[in-house]
RNA sequence: GGAGCGAUGGCCGAGAGGCUGAAGGCACCGGUUUGCUAAACCGGCGUACUGGGAAACUGGUACCGAGGGUUCGAAUCCCUCUCGCUCCGCCA
């Protein structure tokens, strides 16, 4: 969420970053609104409090004259009539604060002046790591992995549907040793706290992280509740400090969890489907820092490399990109994606998005800090990361290690954790 | 699921329709004094919105868990909800 105040005074600034994304078609008309509804909101505070200013001045005159029995009739009446009047500009007032919060709620975040702008044909490659294998002789990973009997589409299509993933065997294994890999490594080198959080949370929190109100279409929701299924741990871990103060001191942050997590993938139907490239329940390890304003940027560096470092000790060669306005997701400022490279699909998948949201999550959810005591408290910056995504890790490891016998050699830092080298 | 009790400033805690932005204490900040530390004393000490001002500052409004209601007027009375505690029921 922005501050209002950009709508009041820098609305250029909110029309130029609209523009790089792509959206100021969508969203110029919603500025425009803006524009009057804020005025309009201003000139009714005015008004409101202008009458209430004289009610309590007639009030106190009512108490006085009480006080020494005399007849307040005429104050009483007085102070009525104004009371009907503010009732009449409070219900004014109200509508159109809820117009204008509603509205703020659907502009996105406005990307730094280093995003490209434009569309995803305008990411920008950053750097890679490795030699991605370019072997058209190497299979699918649902094709092998149906060999080795680690992975069972159909009876996960039976259970819950398309898109719902059974592991057996090893390829159970294989979940719970990435996990903890990446746990083990995220809060002993990296320095996170290890968390355990719900994967059912409510309206609020889905809000606060910008999740709401633009996709709940997108997300799995409890019958009769209220409450939806998480689609990434950032929403519980970013929601743990909502409307407190955090302790300059205590600042970075790190929070890390394990979680399952739950897409509809409403829009990509047909989309990827094949295999572990799009499910609707994964699991994944997420990186969350709270951070100081003018460390943010750095931060954001440190997050990146930390689930770049997963990547290295499962030996996959990646590549980092710089997403395009356009392709930056809703209330970021600036997002890192990394991709494995898939011989046996010849894609590039993304296994992580590492995102700044600046204080946009922070100003819904009402997290601050104090630099210094004494000092006005401040929004903190929030950043996540996935660190990292299961699946597709999986589906990399498949392809990527697949030797002519079909086996599948496990990288030396994996084997401690699955118990082999090799699987068939 | 049912019953009872509770929620007041950074913290503790009074107040039970108007004289309360809210006693008192703790913490914090500034000062005086005592050769340091400490103590004592004096003063200060909330947030948000909105108007005026270049600014220091200043006018107004709101805020006693949240939202409604009663009333000329609500921290105080009524209703709903949320959360916490205690008890009952149920349960992995």
């Amino acid at each position: 969420m922005h501050d209002l105040r950009l709508v009041r005074e820098q609305m250029h600034l909110l029309r130029d970053g609209f523009a790089r994304r792509g959206k100021l078609d969508t969203l110029g008309p919603i500025l425009d609104r803006l524009e009057g509804l804020e005025r309009d909101r201003r000139a009714l505070i005015t008004a409101v409090e202008d009458r209430k200013a004289r009610r309590n001045t007639l009030t106190q005159e009512v108490a006085q004259k009480k006080r020494a029995g005399e007849d307040a009739a005429a104050q009483v009446a007085d102070s009525r009539s104004l009371g009907e009047e503010i009732a009449r500009l409070e219900a004014d007032l109200s509508a159109t604060e809820s117009t204008v919060s509603g509205l703020m709620l659907e502009l996105p975040n406005i990307t730094r002046d280093e995003v490209p702008a434009g569309d995803e044909s305008h990411n920008a490659l950053i750097r890679e790591w490795g030699t991605p294998r370019l072997d058209a002789t190497v299979r699918p990973h649902w094709e092998v992995a149906a060999e080795l009997g680690i992975l069972d589409l159909a009876r996960g299509a039976k259970v819950s549907g398309t898109g719902f993933i059974v592991y057996r065997g090893l390829g159970a294994k294989m979940v719970r040793a990435l996990i903890n890999l990446m746990l083990d490594t995220h809060t002993t080198t990296h320095g996170y706290e290890e968390t355990w959080v719900p994967l059912v949370v409510n309206r609020t929190s889905m809000t606060g992280t910008t999740q709401l109100p633009k996709f709940e279409d997108d997300m799995y929701s409890l019958h009769g509740d209220d409450m939806f299924l998480i689609p990434t741990a950032e929403v519980p871990i970013t929601n743990l400090y909502r409307d407190e103060m955090i302790d300059a001191a205590e600042l970075p942050k790190a929070l890390t969890a394990y979680s399952a997590c739950f897409r509809k993938e409403a829009g990509a139907a047909g989309k990827d489907t094949r295999g572990l490239l799009r499910v609707h329940e994964f699991d994944k390890v997420e990186l969350v820092r709270y951070a100081a304003p003018d460390t943010s940027l750095a931060e954001l560096e440190l997050l990146t490399g930390h689930a770049e470092a997963i990547l290295k000790l499962l030996e996959l060669p990646y590549r980092v990109l710089l997403l395009a306005a356009g392709d930056t997701g809703f209330g970021s400022s600036k997002t890192y994606d990394l991709e494995v490279y898939a011989p046996g699909v010849g894609k590039w998948l993304e296994v992580s998005s590492c995102s700044n949201f600046g204080d946009f999550q922070a100003r819904r959810m009402n997290i601050r800090y104090r630099q210094t005591a004494g000092e006005k408290p401040r929004f903190v910056h929030t950043l996540n990361g996935s660190g990292l995504a299961l699946p597709r890790i999986i589906a990399a490891l498949l392809e990527h290690g697949q030797q002519a016998d079909g086996s599948i050699a496990i990288p030396a830092a994996l084997q401690p954790y699955l118990g082999t080298a090799r699987l068939g």
